[in-house]
DNA sequence: ATGACGATTTACT
DNA sequence: GTAAATCGTCATA
């Protein structure tokens, strides 16, 4: 399939956390192999006004430097002293604002996934390869050189839109995973799955979320 | 120079 | 469910 181009990621990051969903992260490896895995999961990080987000208020340091780069661009982070996680970053030049990568299905070069994760050998239905955002960069092989690559010219990792004649996935939505911050943000609905898909990193919210009345003694 | 902490994962009770 | 693993980055001094 065709690569996502630069008008694809120059939108807001909510729009295009939706529309990745479904598309295909691919990677070549030094060694010349191919992985790909679609994409399942992700959550979008809205800019400065967002206090979940790593650019919150402005903030810019050598670490986030590449989320004030153009649309396309590839952000990769470490944390916890043993995980990277990666986001496509969305909108235009010095406007940062990324979507996090949480979830793939593994596609393409699935063994080779499974033994970059340590596992033995995957699981028949891809779980536990690339469900969860530290777990996909293990799976393929995305690290600290990886931070500010562009995905639209780039030659070692790209994003591809979705098969021709997919459906459009059903989305469920809630919010995001691992936020501290106890404000609004952490509740904003800006985490995105394709319903009941086996590869999510974490479950979604199940039933209606609109009635803020509900009791504690109606809980069951 | 020092200390707190993190957009996580895993193993263990 | 809880806790450990593990270290680069950033704010403070």
């Amino acid at each position: 399939m065709p690569r996502l181009s630069r008008p694809f990621f120059a939108r807001p990051a909510k729009i295009v956390a939706r529309d990745l969903l479904g598309c295909t992260l691919v990677r070549i490896l030094p060694s010349g192999t191919r992985l790909a895995g679609m994409i399942v999961e992700t959550e979008a990080y809205v800019g400065v006004k967002d206090a979940g987000c790593h650019s919150h208020k402005g903030r810019r340091t050598p670490k986030n430097e590449a989320m004030y780069k153009q649309g396309g661009t590839f952000y990769v982070y470490f944390t916890y002293g043993m995980h990277f996680c990666c986001n496509v970053v969305c909108g235009g030049d010095n406007e940062p604002v990324a979507v996090l990568l949480r979830a793939l299905e593994p596609v393409e070069g699935v063994p080779v996934m499974a033994k970059r994760r340590g596992i033995p050998a995957a699981h028949p239905l891809g779980k536990n390869v690339c469900d969860g955002p530290g777990k996909l960069c293990q799976a393929m092989g995305i690290e600290r050189s990886d931070n500010g690559a562009d995905l639209v010219s780039g030659d070692s990792i790209w994003i591809e839109s979705r098969m021709r004649g997919m459906k459009i996935p059903r989305i469920v939505t809630g919010p995001r995973i691992g936020l501290s911050t106890e404000t609004v943000w952490k509740n904003r609905v800006l985490r995105f799955g394709i319903k009941d898909h086996r590869c999510l990193s974490k479950p979604f919210p199940t039933g209606k979320t609109r009635n803020k009345k509900t009791t504690s003694k109606s809980r069951g």
